[in-house]
DNA sequence: CCCTTATAGCTTACGATGTAAATTTATTTC
DNA sequence: GAAATAAATTTACATCGTAAGCTATAAGGG
């Protein structure tokens, strides 16, 4: 026991109890994440990890902050990977549904409506932010090419809202498994028809 | 405490406590919707309602099939209040939003992914596809009339994303207040530009 | 070098929850 | 009325998040 904490013993605790709360949610669902689990799983009494994180909330903000971490990157390498907006456009979208296939539990959490006053979390909202951002950003483009007609926010939120649906109704089981990155390639191809400058 | 409960005793002590179950729920949040909580707003011990339900989830689940019939009565209504497929697919998709809306609580636990075996319920499955089957309907009629080309299932799928998207993300708090309203308006009209006939 | 002091971590303890098991109460049947 | 039985209550327990107090270690001052 050092008689002090440097910021990246810290930082390096932090880490680590997120990543065994990763693995638990992913390995025994949900209600395998208790305090008293998530210590075991680093060695340590129950009670330790309040000296890392205000509460068990703070535990999941931060758990749910990786997620849209690592969700951004997903996107924003789908990004850089193709060029013109209609190509990236999809790309994203496929990234995105991917992405929430693969990671089921993280998405389902990051997600999650029950989950608390999202406000007191900053770096929950910065890190939401960064991934929205990214996911929207082609079609910023795409109306700069004059592939798209209307207003840049409206627009990036109607694509947002369907690639979300699409997932959602997958992961709760409403859709042949996968179904989604079907689902999200109607949406796309019909959105961008419906989108089209008028003809 | 008569000896034998009829069958309307039970199904009557069952409604009662689903509704102290939705009150709660809208009044005081997911919290309070305690067994110790439910069974003293109907007067009772807290072990009592374990004569009537199963367990806590399958009084969740009968909450939810509730909220689903109620749903699918309001989309009925709505189907019914207009005349031709494009009216009716707004009308529905506008009491959708509406319903979402004004029943937040109840619209999340109806869709919350986190919800256990969903296969166990079969009166709550049943109540889905009611729900479900009155979101679609238009869009056999619009095929019929011509006004979209495409798969059934696949276009039903992808109106259905969309407002849920819209909606969820309005409940999140990531649009501005009731701003699926107009989002879905957006994306509906869209989706059907997206879904016509070739011209 | 030892003693004080601050602190990381541990132990214990509490109130709440879902629910199993034992117990009481009340009605029906003989 | 007495016996039987089903409804309801009471009691009890494991588990949860976490508050409070305690222990043991390492850093700093004499």
């Amino acid at each position: 026991m050092p008689r002090v904490l440097s910021e990246t013993d810290v930082a390096d605790f932090r880490e680590r109890l997120c990543e065994a709360a990763e693995r638990l949610f992913a390995e025994r669902g949900p209600d395998a994440v208790t305090m008293r689990q998530l210590a075991a799983e680093l060695g340590v009494s129950p009670m330790t990890p309040y000296r890392y994180f205000e509460d068990k909330d703070d535990i999941l903000a931060a758990v749910r902050a990786n997620g849209f971490s690592r969700f951004a990157e997903a996107l924003e390498t789908a990004r850089a990977s193709v060029v013109g907006a209609r190509a990236v456009g999809s790309a994203v979208g496929k990234a995105y549904v991917e992405f929430a296939l693969s990671n089921p539990h993280a998405y389902k959490l990051m997600f999650d409506f029950n989950q608390p006053n999202t406000e007191k979390y900053p770096e929950l909202v910065a890190a939401g932010l960064r991934a929205r951002k990214t996911m929207t950003a082609h079609v910023e483009d795409a109306l700069k090419e004059g592939l798209m007609e209307g207003d840049l926010q409206q627009i990036g939120l109607m694509f947002w809202a369907a690639v979300h649906g699409a997932v959602i109704l997958d992961l709760a089981g409403m859709l042949p498994p996968g179904g989604s990155q079907q689902l999200f390639q109607s949406l796309d191809a019909a959105l961008t028809r419906g989108v089209r400058p008028q003809d």
